[in-house]
DNA sequence: TCAAAAGTGTTTTACGTACACCCATGC
DNA sequence: GCATGGGTGTACGTAAAACACTTTTGA
């Protein structure tokens, strides 16, 4: 490595994809920019590393902290990938590592640090009309919500979505809200059951849906699904 | 973002874990460094950017081409992830972006830039030591041997570490150099030939291996392999 | 004529899909 | 009772694994 000349040094930031799920529909956490360029415009919640011995990861974290107030429990940061375009930011040369996270729904945001406003949004309605978004984050947001999708199908990703206790039917509803389409219930019912330990039965049955009472589950410590539960796309797409 | 205070720039640099087969055995391109730290120990390719405007991707080509004298025709540079650990060298902060990139058999690399020397290694001996190689190379190689295991359960990459002319037998034993262990040859060549434009037939023959002659083909334009060819451990440890 | 590798056919078995059907509750 | 959603059983088709077998060459 170079030692004698100029080293480049360039801004290191962070941003964060963060999805739930809210009214049976996909959800983005987005704050809304205080300052130009793209003042106004929706962003995803990151910034500039703290320090320079700041970790990544650590770094992703207080993020989120600063500026939605959100400090959820066993919170799990994916890396995403690294986005290094010389222009993706007018002001200054800035290389992003994305992270994502999932989680079961939250309360309200409280925005803080460099944002005015910082909400839930539809995640299909920040993707639709990209150019709403500021910088590159709607390209951001759509790879994650990529990841999520494949995730779905070969983790058990879809019970991070959930309450700390939850229904077989609000596990689908989480493929339906994600993927767009619902596997069918009674299919889908066997598979996620016969996973071992991917759901730790409570004993306990919720009625809240009318009809037969349903049997609440914890997340168990599986995290591989085999089988994979595949969506239709993958299979049609492809044949 | 922040604006009005300081923003701690640090030294963003790329890795490239680069991947072929030579005498069916799978091997990684390595230089050895020519300065303190980890001084003499194999490292892999990789540098600073060049300067603050130079695109990340663009500095992986760049590095590979300066340190080992390669430019392979049609190199598909594949993103890996960014390591950041605070204390991943011990000199100063360096976030390093790693790409991955799967080749063909190639002449010896011809070692420039900081690289006192550049080779082909076998992955697994580099791997069985880990100590033995530069600052955390050894988790990044190790990261991007076991994506290209991955990808050549569900995507047509084998073929990339293939001559433009090769057999099916080629290709399966690339399967075997990279999981360790081959697939059955007659349902392996069943397998394979059934994917839609993935092996174009050119109609001639090769003897070179004895036995009847196996037909050529070249690559097709096809990515994805479904249904996927699983290696043993991804059903077996999940079961 | 034998060895060796290429390539095909056949059988068995696993599993995904579709859907009939029963269960347990609220109204 | 009836509607609604939870959960189980079962038949069918597709495809993967295992392996016998034929083909085509060199020695």
């Amino acid at each position: 490595m170079a030692e004698k000349w100029v080293i480049p040094k360039v801004a290191t930031s962070v941003d964060l994809v963060i999805l739930t799920i809210r009214e049976q529909r996909l959800h983005a956490l987005v704050i809304e920019r205080a300052e130009e360029p793209d003042r106004d415009k929706p962003a995803l919640p990151g910034g500039f590393l703290a320090t320079e011995e700041e970790d990544l990861d650590a770094a992703a974290a207080r993020e989120l902290a600063e500026e939605t107030g959100l400090r959820p429990q066993g919170l799990h940061l994916e890396q995403l990938r690294t986005y290094g375009a010389p222009n993706r930011d007018p002001r200054l040369r800035v290389i992003t590592t994305a992270y994502l996270a999932i989680l079961p729904d939250l309360p309200e945001p409280v925005p803080g640090g460099d944002a005015r406003a910082a909400s839930w949004q539809p995640a299909n309605r920040l993707l639709d009309k990209r150019n709403t978004m500021a910088f590159d984050h709607a390209r951001i947001l759509a790879d994650g919500v990529e990841r999520a999708r494949g995730h779905l199908e070969h983790t058990t990703l879809a019970a991070a979505f959930c309450a700390p206790e939850f229904t077989v039917a609000d596990l689908r509803a989480v493929y339906e809200a994600v993927w767009g389409h619902a596997p069918d219930p009674r299919n889908f019912h066997r598979k996620v059951t016969s996973v071992d330990d991917f759901l730790l039965p409570t004993g306990r049955r919720t009625t809240r849906h009318g009809g037969r009472p349903a049997a609440l589950y914890r997340r168990g410590g599986a995290t591989t699904l085999y089988p994979p539960i595949l969506r239709e796309s993958s299979a049609t797409a492809r044949a």
